[in-house]
DNA sequence: TTGAAAGCGCTAACAC
DNA sequence: GTGTTAGCGCTTTCAA
């Protein structure tokens, strides 16, 4: 494998740690011979093995990044930040994405273990504890993002607070003068999902409202999900005036069905989500939503990360709540006199 | 660092080489023995240490992927296709994000080099040879997507063939009755920008059409650029009546200038691009565009490194064309008699 | 069928 | 200042 400590040792003639000292500025050597070696070294093309320093030092610099689907901007974002802070530490980062499976996740999780990683960031779509019991004996730190586990208690944490930023986003429909709301969430076993229901649910209930429960649907944070669901409420005879979607998948596909109704956006429903960052400026209807801080989260993740490895014996566990943005657009303002009532 | 081999050798009170050999399935171990040691495995919960394992295998079955921007979707789906056949063929993949800054790609390329990755896919924001010339005699295999260095002869490439693909856009434009095109195109060391500008001109060539200099807009790939450019041309007494972006952000950017001069689409001006992959369905106008098989490409990138390593000494190297699809939307459809002309 | 031992490429204690 | 040497945790000959 290409040229090695020993070979420009040998070509010098003199010892290979000596050539380790000066490739790792550490312990002195003369100006001298320093020279000779650096030029060796440009000369060879020298590149250390970073593997035998790895496991020389007993850590890869490298972090593990679990999410569920790669081509989401918003984990494109996570990673972005995850990858920043990482570099600026002088580590690589692992990128492994679940498919939202969680057998996958699993297999992830472990071999991430394997590869001996500084440090886990993961987007679980589990709740699943046990997978994370392995961890907590490797001495391995794990930040969760986006979606917890139950136990959330023994490991750090980066993300909003879904059920108050959900209360806000029902509270601005219901501003609106919307009484017949409807929410379509994703799986009940990912901690966003249920959060942001139950935030829905909380600002129904302090302000009167009735949750009327076959407008819940449970769908798969899809368009497809989105879609189904809402074409099967505009199916009925009472359709709900404003519909509140847990991600922008899910929107999208709701909007699709919507539409293809013949109804009007936010005149017959007004449209809210999670998460509908609109890059190209070109969305139309431009849409009501919460903007959570993806790249920030991952750069946050990332950071406590570092920060543990410095610091091996850090016992505390932090919770960092970061706080989401509230984008107010045409999807659900009404203009006055401007709705048209279904009944 | 936890337990290992010898941990659960002495414990058996059995030899390391016999652990070794149940784990990896090599050699006959007695039917006895090999059951004692997998349930000593098991309750010690002993995991092989991935980095040891590399360093002796002189492998770390590890893909290493550079990209411009992570955010991007066209190189997050990218990514997904590479992890999901690293995944099939139990590697992991290092993501590196240069951020356009090809100082920071030349860090990474060292880097990856080091960290002995299986091989290297890489979008390279320049065409700089000497940086993978290492690479070249350290037999680490190379794989080019989107942007090419200019000595492709030596290195596997997958790609699309994006003059073709330009000229096919810029016919189309031709075809709806455009005399006056404009193109906004990015930085001229990356060969996708180059080349989809070659591909316009070559078009307009063939077609007998004039292309005017002042009208060829060189930018960053970013929506600020598109924006600028665009807003210089309506500031001037003719203005184009169809745009051609060498990108999505590049166009979102155009379309905002023009919507701002109270300009319509495609009435005034036409708008084509290349990756407005609408996975929203709700982009207004819906974009004529150049849909590039990310997924794909990334996936196949993947596949050519993996039949690499498991042949060694395969000389020859392999320049995949994958065929994009053009999607023809109402940025660009001019209904008969619709057409303000701004003269 | 099992064990001893060499060594993957490097770092770092320890000696000179 | 420089060299010798013992590992890091594992795989894999080679012997027994």
């Amino acid at each position: 494998m290409s040229v090695q400590l020993k070979d420009i040792a040998k070509h010098l003639n003199i010892s290979i740690s000596t050539v380790s000292r000066v490739i790792n500025g550490t312990g002195r050597v003369s100006a001298e011979t320093r020279e000779r070696i650096l030029k060796a070294i440009k000369e060879f093309g020298y590149q250390p093995n970073e593997i035998a320093r790895s496991l020389k030092r007993k850590s890869a610099h490298t972090l593990g990044v679990i999410v569920p689907d790669l081509s989401n901007s918003f984990y494109g974002n996570v990673m972005k930040g995850v990858e920043k802070v990482a570099s600026e530490n002088e580590h690589t980062v692992i990128v492994c994405n679940s498919g939202e499976d969680i057998g996958k996740e699993e297999e992830y999780v472990q071999l991430l273990l394997q590869k001996q990683v500084t440090g886990l960031v993961i987007a679980t779509v589990g709740a699943n504890m046990e997978l994370f019991d392995q961890y907590k004996n490797s001495g391995i730190p794990i930040v969760f993002i986006d979606n917890m586990p139950q136990m959330k208690e023994n490991f750090d944490v980066v993300t909003i607070d879904n059920a108050k930023a959900s209360y806000d986003l029902t509270e601005h429909l219901i501003r609106q003068g919307h009484e017949k709301l409807a929410i379509i969430t994703g799986p009940q076993n990912q901690s966003t999902a249920e959060e942001r229901l139950q935030g829905f649910r909380s600002c129904m209930e302090q302000n009167g409202r009735l949750v009327r429960e076959h407008w819940i649907g449970v769908g798969e944070f899809k368009r497809e999900s989105g879609y189904s669901i809402m074409k099967s409420w505009l199916e009925q005879d009472e359709i709900p005036t404003a519909v509140f979607a847990a991600n922008d998948f899910l929107l999208y596909g709701a909007i699709k069905a919507i539409i293809e109704k013949g109804l009007k956006i936010p005149q017959d429903i007004a449209c809210v989500c999670f998460d509908a960052n609109d890059e190209t400026g070109l969305l139309r209807p431009q849409i009501t939503s919460i903007i959570q801080p993806a790249e920030k989260i991952g750069s946050i993740a990332a950071d406590i990360i570092m920060r543990r490895e410095k610091n091996k014996d850090l016992k505390m566990f932090q919770k960092v709540v970061l706080e989401p943005t509230l984008i107010i657009n045409e999807s659900s303002l009404i203009r006055k006199g401007d709705r048209n009532r279904d009944e």
